[in-house]
DNA sequence: CAGTGGTCTAGACCACTTG
DNA sequence: AAGTGGTCTAGACCACTGC
């Protein structure tokens, strides 16, 4: 059978957990038990049990044995996309204002600057089929030899923007999702003329050394803004290549 | 030295994408070429290699070799607990109603059952020192057996009134976001008296057959809820342990 | 002391891609 | 045919926990 070992050994005591045969806390036959309960050598036991640690279902403690994890029910996997969200995707941007800034006291203390830096602010307008759902500000400070392109500036994402000169991969993020009522500007921008929300959702990027480097703040009128999350472990499970094999057993 | 093997080369690998020398798309030398390159044997450099799999740093076509993955910046963490975010716990509940009632149209949709099928409504208010901050209501289908227990009712999360059966690890689980402004219902019930919006989440719970076991829909004074999330790999680099060795060298 | 997990080796065979 | 990654083995030594 084309199933890999490791893969099995994952499965079944996944399957164990699920149902609830094992609890958080129980603890996992040892890996030699489960050696010779597979026939298989250790190192193909512990890819199983390396598995199954990745997806957070278990965890060991060198000396006494594998053990069931508490799950943590309160994370998510969380996408966002400015650009582009549950219900609505940006296909025109409108350029308010580029702007060369000095931080006043919130920038200071999110940007970690000093009163004199000078920061670049930019403000856009998000359009979906013509009718305007999003203000959106950001504030980048300026450092020598960052090219910021008009292109850039009316269709990239924030981390697009800033990672000219890093990999993607070294930027650090963090959102603050809140609800808010808009004031008198951005009701003149959006067109909001009843008693309408706005989501807000604060982007701060930060660098390898983790030094902030950019905040942006996006103010989507509320009926254009739905996020979507998930359980954090969607089940990577028997690698969907095996699936139907899986399901013939 | 007491650095692992494979995470130093895991790390060395990584520092050269986070710098930039390697880029998405370029290949990774050959796993012989790294065996060579760090004297170790060839699990122990595929061992390395997985870490960076995981990490999403990398992916490997077989037969050709192991290269650098385009980041998925639009992926977050998020952590959402109904009773406790990020500016506010709260430390009391109030039961406004306990009710078996027939799903209505959006109900039916949303569980996935017959228009006889009993759902259990909940309603309830949440308090923090004394300020009522979030109304809350879940719909559960009724199942034989179902032990709800008034203390459950009253500080359980959804997730833990629902998994007194299965496994918490099996429920899968869904949250939309988004602002909205509250009816008079609710304005009563949370004390609003100005123009002020609610943040909204609808959490839906699944089984392991992906079969939806409730639905709940938390609505939060917006000045009492901030959701914060955060990139997807917050750096499980060099597992902390290693952390100060690390920067010896 | 025997048992556990953590790291590592030096091989093996396979399926795959490329020239 | 040579090189690549994917799976797997049968050992080894270590540090640790428990009795």
């Amino acid at each position: 059978m084309g199933i890999p070992i490791y893969i099995r050994i994952a499965d079944d005591i996944k399957e164990k957990i699920n149902s609830g045969e094992l609890k958080p806390g129980d603890a996992i036959y040892s890996e030699n038990a489960l050696c010779r309960a597979y026939n298989a050598s250790r190192m193909t036991v512990r890819r199983g049990l390396a598995l199954l640690a990745n997806e957070g279902y278990i965890y060991s403690i060198p000396g006494k044995g594998n053990f069931v994890q508490e799950p943590d029910h309160n994370t998510y996997t969380l996408y966002y996309n400015e650009m582009k969200n549950f219900i609505s995707s940006v296909d025109k941007t409108k350029l308010l204002e580029v702007n060369i800034v000095l931080p006043n006291y919130k920038l200071m203390n999110s940007l970690q600057v000093n009163p004199n830096k000078k920061i670049i602010s930019i403000r856009r307008l998000f359009f979906t089929e013509g009718e305007p759902v999003a203000y959106d500000v950001k504030y980048l400070p300026y450092y020598k030899g960052m090219p910021i392109v008009e292109k850039e500036i009316h269709y990239a994402t924030f981390p697009e923007m800033v990672a000219k000169s890093t990999s993607l991969f070294a930027i650090k993020k963090q959102l603050v999702i809140y609800a808010q009522m808009p004031d008198e500007e951005i009701k003149k921008h959006l067109n909001i003329y009843n008693e309408q929300p706005l989501m807000v959702v604060e982007q701060k990027l930060y660098n390898r050394e983790d030094k902030p480097i950019g905040l942006g703040i996006t103010y989507f009128k509320a009926d254009y803004c739905k996020l979507y999350a998930e359980s954090y472990f969607s089940d990577i499970n028997s690698n969907e290549k095996y699936k139907d094999e899986d399901e013939k057993n």
